[in-house]
DNA sequence: TTGGCTTCAGTGGTCTGACCTCCTACCTCC
DNA sequence: GGAGGTAGGAGGTCAGACCACTGAAGCCAA
């Protein structure tokens, strides 16, 4: 058994070989067998596996295994469920968030997508689909993918940490906005992006999170963080 | 002993009664009395107070005993720093999201901050101090403080998060700007937000954070989110 | 006196192996 | 062919032992 030498703590070590190890399989092989092969006891493998869970990293079930997984917007949510355990409270803040970033997200995506971006994102928007069922995690990746193609994975990881929050409040928004005007929508920012036109993607997409907020049956008192660019008028004190 | 019947897993119900019995003591007892008085064997207590550390809530140190703290961006941290291995980039990503949110942070909090929330931000604001090993957390604090009182836990558990990652960055930055011509910065936000003025917060806090990006002795390639208000003129496209 | 060194008690860290609970797949029986 | 039972294997919990680290009290030498 190599017992390569350490100075810090035994479950660091585990975690990274696990994490170098194991990237790219669905499984990890039984905690008994994966502690004789690693050469450590149970106890300390037991311990790395649960911190990489809780890092979004690795899926515990009972009874069946250990799965490979890669959500590492898992903490942040978590994090968030915690310090906003209000629901409407955090919906709330959850709206100014999306209203001050979607539209810099959008801009930014028009700014920096090439040809690929660009036909990964249509067909995206190409598969709203015509049911509710279809439309939600369409619509999730949608934004996902947009975000993405921003280029800030800090933006990314708040919006996925939000989305995933919210899963259940975004249906009831699709439902009210109407499929047919979400996708419209959802059009007027991939025409923009396609210009390489970043106002236009930014305006657009202000425009959409402020239809969905609206569609929101939840109390929207009026968001001093809404008016990223708002004109003098919209920008009053708030009382 | 109430064995308080549970259906779901040990450790939850163990962290549950952690972080209701013992959130305003400093030190938790040593793992053996505490397991033996919440009648469950040390193993799952233990880990249970690995998955609060984890969390930002615990603080284990070797040979000494277990610290209550409250530290909810430590997740994110610990995220964003293997999210984004590379030094440069995650700088970057920073800056960009900085120069996205600070202004909208400022603009919230000038149209939120009662007469409490101005003189704390006041105080704040004076403890700037002479010299930089005063004035690099005295800087934070402030920041930290603007986006409490503009009321979005999400942005301003993003921001800490970042802060953590940057203050090291945040020293160089400061001793580049000048601590007097900071304080000049920080006195300019400060007093739009004591006029209740929010457009001109916004303002003073962007020229805040482009001048901190550009003492910061990293490339600064042209940011497409970083032109939130920005004119069509600087909104150009990128190579 | 004072400075560093040693010792020791108490803490978290790791190991072992046993038993419990849950899920799955297979098998039996109707 | 389907419903129900059953056995194996997976993670969950337990108990007690020993290892490694920290801090402070006590000791010795300069």
């Amino acid at each position: 058994m190599p017992a390569s030498l350490r100075r810090g703590p035994l479950v660091d070590a585990i975690c990274e070989r696990l994490s170098r190890q194991y990237r790219s399989v669905p499984w990890l092989p039984p905690e008994r067998a994966l502690s004789a092969r690693l050469g450590v006891s149970r106890s300390a493998l037991r311990e790395a596996v649960q911190r990489m869970e809780i890092q979004g990293l690795l899926e515990v079930k009972h009874g069946v295994g250990v799965r490979v997984v890669n959500k590492p917007q898992a903490p942040v949510g978590a994090t968030l469920a915690r310090e906003l355990p209000d629901l409407t409270e955090r919906l709330r803040q959850f709206a100014e968030v999306r209203l001050l970033v979607e539209p810099a997200i959008a801009r930014a995506a028009a700014e920096r997508a090439g040809p690929a971006e660009r036909a990964a994102l249509r067909a995206a928007h190409e598969r709203l689909g015509t049911t509710l069922d279809e439309a939600v995690p369409a619509d999730l990746e949608f934004h996902r993918l947009l975000a993405e193609v921003a280029g800030n994975r800090v933006l990314s990881l708040m919006l996925s940490s939000i989305a995933g929050l919210e899963a259940e409040t975004r249906r009831i928004t699709l439902e009210h906005v109407g499929l047919v005007e979400a996708a419209a929508q959802h059009g007027r920012i991939i025409e923009a992006i396609e210009r390489g036109d970043g106002d236009g993607a930014h305006a657009a997409m202000l425009a959409h999170v402020r239809a969905a907020r609206k569609a929101t049956p939840l109390p929207t008192p009026a968001s001093a963080l809404a008016g990223t660019r708002a004109t003098k008028a919209n920008a009053a004190r708030v009382p």
